[in-house]
DNA sequence: CGGACAAGCTGA
DNA sequence: CAGCTTGTCCGG
């Protein structure tokens, strides 16, 4: 008798059972088709479930009388994707079933659909990026200007064979997948095309696509590998580029990660190849720094002195950018402009009561400017729809307003808006950062590295130095190394001082963090504290979530893994991007 | 997870 | 002691 074992469809239940195979199974093929992924409907305690098969052929627990399957649905992710899914369930202390769930066809695939013959691969004439993927299996992480679309590095891993092209956005993965069918690939794009790729393609797609099933995987690309759309806001809180590196390490195939900007988790993972200085300095467009702190501090307001030359000058469309929703309020001197911070100038500091406190509470001290001495501030918080009137006024023309949930535009050439112009845009001239002091000071561990992302943006909005492009950047701290590297054009100078502090306070990637939160996450962490793992670090609870710590993730994941859980929900985050 | 069943509480 | 809540266990 042929018995499989099964998981259930429940992510609570996170317990496999064993079946019998119906003997007709075997006459009708159906035994045949089952495989470890497949997906089969069981009764268990008197309900109808679906689950996965995990074990195909299990020796029968003699004490108990197995029930049969009740049916078979059909393909599910093959074995090697059900074997990534566990190592990610430790990896971000999840369920593996969520992610089963994921790496599941939306719809019943009974069989593979029939392969239709490709063109071959039309070779280009010029092979920029040709060589990456030749060399021996390993990492690479390729800093290209922000001009680069990827569609050079797309078509290179998809000459090695069956590539993984995970892009952050559907747009992105549309306009790659359009163009390699172009060339004669056969292209799966994204989880609609599940049945395509199982019958072996070239996968292109959002970050869900790195669960797609890939028999014959030759090289995996990970493009804007510091997009934060490449993680999982859900619970596992799994990453596309942690999961595509994990799936090339395991076949042996080559790995890309492709960035303007790159992580410091990209950056120890692989090698970095960069294009040359001259390159990469044309791939970025000229930014143009306007220091808030010279403007006439009585005047103030949201625009710095040069802002209405720069408004003039520049043809065609302007985004200007002022992201406001739910930031904490900034202050500066009224008298040197300067703005309020801890004495290691990382945070900023609130007026409360008659005492300035950081926004993180580490430091408070009285209402006095650091650099000056004046005791007069001022708050330089302004909405959206106060700064288009303004800014109307200032370039004497109409501003058109724009933000994530509203905002339509017509012709204006001016669109304000929060980050969302940044998306909304087809492209654009210049784009204008009206208070960049916002991303540099955000109370959150990544500030730096997300600020100079959101630069490298804008950059690919407006196009190289050669284009015309322009941004502009306002701001108070004009020698912050993230404006500096916009300027210059060298992503490596926050690479360099990010580095630094992390090594320094053991943030990641030097360190492995966890945020646990949730009704059961007081008795989680109570069962944890119990367990005494010194190289585990708790702090909290503060604002209701506790913060878990260790020099790297094997003991933290490991204790998480064989701690019990609570009934309560709990959420737990490993790497959360903001912490 | 959801159902089954046992133990504990309440009101007549 | 029925009727209801709460807790624990188990499913193949």
């Amino acid at each position: 008798m042929l018995v499989v074992r099964v998981l259930p469809d429940v992510v609570r239940l996170d317990k496999t059972f064993d079946y019998a195979v119906p003997d007709a199974w075997q006459a009708d093929g159906r035994a045949q088709r089952l495989q470890i992924g497949s997906i089969v409907r069981i009764s268990l305690g008197g309900r109808r479930l679906r689950g996965w098969v995990t074990e195909v052929g299990v020796d029968p627990p003699s004490d108990v009388k197995l029930q049969p399957l009740a049916q078979l649905t059909g393909m599910g992710p093959p074995a090697d994707v059900v074997s990534l899914a566990g190592w990610a369930a430790w990896r971000w202390a999840g369920r593996i079933v969520s992610l089963l769930r994921t790496a599941s066809p939306p719809r019943v695939v009974s069989g593979p659909v029939p392969a239709r013959t490709a063109a071959g691969a039309r070779e280009g004439a010029h092979q920029p990026y040709g060589d990456l993927f030749e060399r021996p299996a390993g990492v690479t992480v390729l800093r290209c200007p922000p001009a680069d679309g990827g569609m050079e590095l797309a078509r290179a891993a998809s000459r090695q064979g069956d590539a993984l092209i995970v892009v952050p956005s559907l747009g992105d993965a549309r306009r790659i997948a359009r163009e390699l069918r172009r060339d004669g690939v056969r292209v799966a794009l994204g989880f609609d095309d599940w049945a395509v790729a199982a019958e072996g393609a070239t996968v292109v797609g959002t970050r869900s696509a790195v669960w797609l099933p890939m028999p014959r995987l030759a090289a995996v690309a990970v493009l804007d590998e510091h997009s934060e759309a490449l993680q999982s806001e859900q619970t596992p809180t799994w990453h596309a580029r942690d999961v595509a590196l994990e799936r090339a390490r395991r076949v042996g195939a080559p790995a890309v990660l492709a960035s303007p900007v790159p992580t410091l988790e990209a950056l120890e993972s692989g090698e970095l190849t960069t294009l040359g200085r001259a390159t990469e300095r044309e791939g970025w467009p000229a930014v143009d720094v306007l220091d808030r702190r010279l403007d006439d501090p009585v005047r103030g307001g949201l625009f710095a002195e040069g802002l209405r030359d720069r408004l003039a000058s520049v043809q065609g469309r302007m985004a200007v950018v002022l992201n406001r929703r739910g930031r904490a309020r900034l202050l500066a001197c009224k008298a040197c402009g300067e703005l309020v911070r801890t004495s290691d100038g990382r945070v900023p500091m609130r007026l409360a009561d008659d005492e300035l406190v950081a926004a993180d509470g580490s430091e408070r001290r009285p209402v006095v400017c650091a650099a000056c001495g004046s005791t007069v501030l001022r708050n330089l918080r302004m909405g959206v729809t106060r700064a288009r009137e303004e800014l109307a006024a200032l370039a004497g023309e109409p501003v058109a307003e724009l933000t994530a949930d509203s905002g339509r535009f017509g012709d204006e050439r001016i669109v304000i808006g929060t980050e969302a112009v940044l998306w909304r845009l087809p492209s654009v001239a210049a784009v204008v950062f009206l208070d960049f002091d916002q991303e540099l000071l955000a109370p959150r561990q990544r500030a730096s590295e997300q600020a100079l992302a959101l630069l490298a943006r804008g950059a690919r909005l407006v196009g190289g130095r050669r284009d015309g492009g322009w941004l502009v950047v306002q701001t108070r701290q004009p020698d912050h190394p993230v404006v500096k590297a916009a300027v210059l054009a060298d992503p490596s100078i926050v690479a360099t001082t990010e580095r630094e502090q992390r090594r320094a306070l053991a943030l990641p990637p030097y360190g492995a963090q966890a945020k646990v939160s949730g009704a059961g996450a007081e008795t989680f962490v109570a069962t944890l504290r119990a367990a005494a793992d010194t190289a585990v670090s708790i702090r909290g609870p503060v604002g209701g979530h506790f913060l878990l710590r260790a020099p790297s993730h094997e003991p933290l994941l490991d204790l998480l893994a064989r701690t019990p859980r609570p009934a309560e929900r709990l959420r737990v985050e490993v790497d959360p991007l903001r912490v």
